[in-house]
DNA sequence: GACTCACTAGAGTATATACTCTAATAATAC
DNA sequence: GTATTATTAGAGTATATACTCTAGTGAGTC
């Protein structure tokens, strides 16, 4: 594997593991054995390692969400765009926690990311739109649509952060992605009220799949590690 | 004012600014005309200085929710919540922003503030309860009302990390008070389906003095500056 | 064998950051 | 007044951090 990749890859590893703030690049090059000039020879800097990964991470989400037009939406699409977007915020987990100063430091990213996040709010509503022609959700007025994407894209996307902080007494290498998947419970109840006779009990069981063990609930501090 | 209280004030002052993460105790003390040596004299570290501001945090939310129990609730009320809470959110607004790294770098940070959010699920379980007991909103199981305080805490706590991200290709300081509560908008938009026909006029009246002005969705970037 | 060029090592630098130390001054107690 | 305590200034320090510079190495080309 080329240099440049590796770096890419560790860097992410290191970021996920201990949060962009607590990776410096002589830690990057430390974890591969390199020296910091390689590193500075393929990259100008840390924030274009940053922006390389969130290219690899907008990609991932992009294809994962790209919506067939040909034909009607299933509940099984439903489980694979949840799943796959939960997937995706696992493996580029850092990303949002420290988002703010990401986009602070770095005007491309900052744009792109504005971009990315009206993509995404126009997927899920566009994902409300053909779950509702599937007759599995009643439709709604564009309005509530759109509101409703707001709130399922803000669920989504801060999930893990409340993950974290939740079971801030542990290590925070508890947390799993069984565990992160868990917010696919909190966006099916979002939908409840809005899913038809027809599917309702489908969905409801559904959602019990990804429903928290309940010690998680009553005793975070008792869950055990992986 | 004490030099202690001058302290926690500008250093809220510079966080909510700048980003705790870009404010230094040097900062801090250049900024009151102090010696950094004073500052150390009224504060062990910097940790010392955000765990206090934490506890005025803390104080202030659980001020303002308290739910009284010898009476019912109103509409009134829960607009007072809400306003109250986003009020909060806005004067401590750094908190939400880098709260991952100050809870992985304090202790006690992380234990207190793990109880706050449990405390404050609790509230907002309970305001729908008694929400649903004024007739406001259709009684539910305690299941469904839990899930659904979990996602009303998690619009709340990342509404402001999505307006920052979203109006990202302008100045961070055109975030206004006012912008900052459409997110109260977007909890009604959670509520809306569980509202009891008596009072779904109303609060579909209130959430509308919420709504984001049309420029603000679909032209972010033209929206004038304060 | 000379040359190029992508790649790498590793020492080095300017700056910042959190924090300390000493000495002095203002406030208060007796 | 004197002693004590609270407060402050300001220079200083150890360490870290992002990044640079110079001097290569090794694989391929002609």
């Amino acid at each position: 594997m080329k240099t440049r990749d590796k770096i890419l890859l560790s860097s992410l590893e290191l970021f996920n593991e201990r949060g962009e703030r607590n990776v410096t690049t002589n830690h990057i090059a430390a974890h591969l054995a390199i020296s910091p000039g390689n590193l500075y020879y393929h990259f100008r800097n840390k924030s274009d390692i940053i922006y390389e990964i969130f290219l690899e991470y907008e990609k991932l989400v992009d294809f994962y969400l790209d919506i067939p037009e040909d034909r009607a939406m299933t509940l099984d699409d439903m489980t694979f765009y949840l799943e796959s977007v939960f997937d995706g915020l696992w493996s580029y987990r850092f990303f949002h926690r420290d988002l703010e100063y990401l986009l602070d430091s770095d005007q491309r990213l900052r744009q792109d990311y504005r971009d990315f996040t009206n993509r995404c709010l126009a997927s899920i509503s566009r994902i409300f739109e053909k779950l509702a022609e599937a007759g599995i959700i009643e439709p709604q007025e564009e309005d509530l649509r759109s509101a409703m994407s707001l709130n399922v894209w803000l669920v989504i996307t801060n999930w893990m952060a409340f993950l974290k902080t939740a079971h801030a007494a542990e290590e925070s290498a508890c947390l799993t992605l069984t565990e992160l998947k868990q917010g696919i419970y909190q966006v099916l109840t979002l939908e409840i009220p809005y899913l038809t006779p027809a599917y309702r009990e489908r969905v409801m069981a559904l959602r019990e799949k990804y429903r928290p063990a309940l010690h998680d609930r009553e005793d975070p501090g008792a869950a055990a590690c992986k």
